[in-house]
DNA sequence: TGGGAACTATCTACCGGAAGATAGCTAAGC
DNA sequence: GCTTAGCTATCTTCCGGTAGATAGTTCCCA
């Protein structure tokens, strides 16, 4: 892929990341890239086009770091929490596939099935890795919540607070909750 | 407050729950409501006054749905469960707040400020429900991120199965986790 | 090996439409 | 007679997208 191309791709998924679907233009991504607005569209004839190949690249991507993390730790969901999290939080930029996720009712087709395509690769990689379906749906929910409530409090923190008590709890097999409780009980102070 | 007025906000209201901030425009709203759209502006000056106004509306509502709900059932993570599954899945609409939130770093300061106390409201009633800090930022994220992922699949039932495992595990007082497993047991070999 | 066809990547210039927003008018009604 | 609530008409700006020209490159083949 030439370098113009791949860079009007950085770009979008730059501005994707913060602002979905209509948190771009044609002529931002030029001015970003360095080029004229017409010159998008001739590497991606619709905003549809150019949307549908960031989120493809960027299932691509994760499911290649996912793989990568799997080999040094083979806990799936510590995986899973750290390649959601990834520099996404400390530039206010999350998964692109959650921004859409959002306002996938008002997605071109063509966009929302890369979407549906990107939570079903999750979901089943999570199977694969030794959960149950109703595990997958819990932890991919919790990690992907995860990122919209830290970023509608501004508050990455908020990110690992929420993903935290994952790990020991939803493993194929974890034994008993009860006993890491202890670890969440200073935090209770905090507040009350 | 107006017939008008509030049938604008519920028309905002209906579209945001699709498509976010920028899944309505002033002349769909007037359009679905009976009016010209300069007349929308009358009501709300600018559209952000417009979304700031559904969201806080949102907000309240949530807060009195939740507060019978826990008059009838007093388990706080199956009162906000329900509350946020709501219509919402039926009919491809989920909760404003989260749509918003996703693209919370495009919004403008006033809206992205009443995206946050919904947040901050949801997290303050589930601790003085019970929950520690950590939990309920798990249990909003969890219910959010379903919100999502349901949204995304385009399979509503997606959002139940995210959700089961939240009522035995993140309650204040639960024991152990290995004993309710046994209701995850039968999905285990609709895979393997 | 020279020359023309075809392709690539970018440009300039423009289009129709839709967006948010404003100005200023008109009635009704307390 | 001020306030409320709506209207008509219009503005500017920006959007996604198209048309057509222009260099530079690749490649075939006589």
């Amino acid at each position: 892929m030439s370098d113009v191309k791949s860079a009007i791709m950085d770009a979008a998924e730059r501005r994707m990341q913060r602002g979905g679907l209509g948190g771009f233009s044609f002529r931002e991504i030029a001015a970003d890239v360095g080029i004229k607005s017409s010159s998008v569209h001739y590497h991606f004839p619709t905003k549809d086009d150019l949307a549908a190949a960031v989120i493809r690249r960027w299932a691509e991507g994760t499911s290649k770091s996912i793989d990568q993390r799997l080999e040094k730790d083979p806990d799936p969901v510590r995986a899973w929490t750290n390649a959601f999290r990834g520099t996404a939080l400390s530039e206010g930029r999350i998964c692109p596939c959650t921004v859409l996720a959002a306002a996938a009712q008002d997605l071109a087709p063509e966009v929302a099935r890369e979407v549906q395509r990107f939570f079903r690769m999750c979901l089943d990689k999570l199977i694969a890795e030794g959960l149950s379906p109703g595990s997958a749906t819990e932890v991919l929910s919790t990690i992907t919540g995860a990122l919209i409530v830290a970023n509608a409090l501004g508050d990455a923190s908020a990110y690992d607070r929420a993903t935290r008590d994952l790990l020991p709890v939803a493993r194929p097999k974890s034994e008993c909750r009860g006993s890491v409780k202890r670890v969440r009980a200073p935090e209770v102070r905090k507040r009350s």
